[in-house]
DNA sequence: GGTTGACCTGGAGTGCGCTCCAAGGGCGAG
DNA sequence: CTCGCCCTTGGAGCGCACTCCAGGTCAACC
């Protein structure tokens, strides 16, 4: 099975400019194939890999760490502990990203809790008669 | 209590250029208070919402989106149900991307698993008597 | 044979969020 | 009086990650 830029950028929620770019940039294990047009033609191997690219991408990995793991993909074997180091690496930066972000959430939340008491509040007095239960 | 752009960058974890460029974009309620040299002097009421505004821009809130609510709490009272949609509009975004990067997060882990136990193994390999329980 | 449409390449452009810089003011220490 | 320091402003520059564009190739269809 093979597919087209069009087909992959469908399928993986990309865009084709996004496409080449990442293949330009190192980012891909290799050159995708090409049709005899000289069209790219996508093998699930590709998919399997940029679907991989979205994970990293999609946790904060900068482009260029994510082409530092394609680098020891390709170099084969005996790279493994760097990548396994590398991705435990990137693991640690999202947990705290994670931990940071939901602490900032918590004080919106009670901010937004604020609010809505104020706005609660108001509506009780323009309406006094409703009930304090809805 | 005032405090110098110096002493506000050290508190907020901000550069004093960003803190001026927070000014600048219309981030903060008002301009910041002017001593007699014209150095900037932040209030604790600053500080407190130097801090709200790291909390949204900590979520991911873009710029024109605190700017936005800058303008809802300069114009006073009246502008609570806007600030309270504004405020639960984002708290859904980050909810979102919080799923997302928890997602993704999970398949890293189990990549990073696979790792582990291909690496376990070679060890094991590598140093035949070891205990299998360390 | 002309047109359409998907794709190609190299390179320029964009939006965001800072970050840095040059030129200058004011002030205390030596 | 000079030096060093902290601050001012307006504006330029930067890194990131795309995103867009011009000009061209090829195959298929009318």
């Amino acid at each position: 099975m093979s597919y087209s830029i069009a087909e992959v950028a469908e399928l993986t929620d990309l865009t084709p400019d996004t496409l080449r770019y990442y293949e330009r940039d190192g980012l891909m294990l290799h050159p995708v194939d090409r049709s005899a047009t000289g069209h790219r033609r996508y093998t699930d191997g590709d998919l399997t890999w940029i679907n991989l690219l979205t994970c990293l991408r999609g946790t904060g990995m900068p482009i260029r760490d994510v082409r530092r793991y394609a680098e020891l993909v390709r170099s084969g074997e005996g790279t493994e502990q760097a990548r396994l180091d590398l991705l435990r690496a990137h693991r640690v930066q999202v947990l705290a990203r994670l931990a940071e972000v939901q602490e900032h959430l918590g004080a919106i939340d009670r901010k937004i809790g604020i609010y809505s008491a104020k706005l609660e509040a108001l509506d009780l007095e323009r309406t006094p008669g409703a009930s304090v239960d809805t």
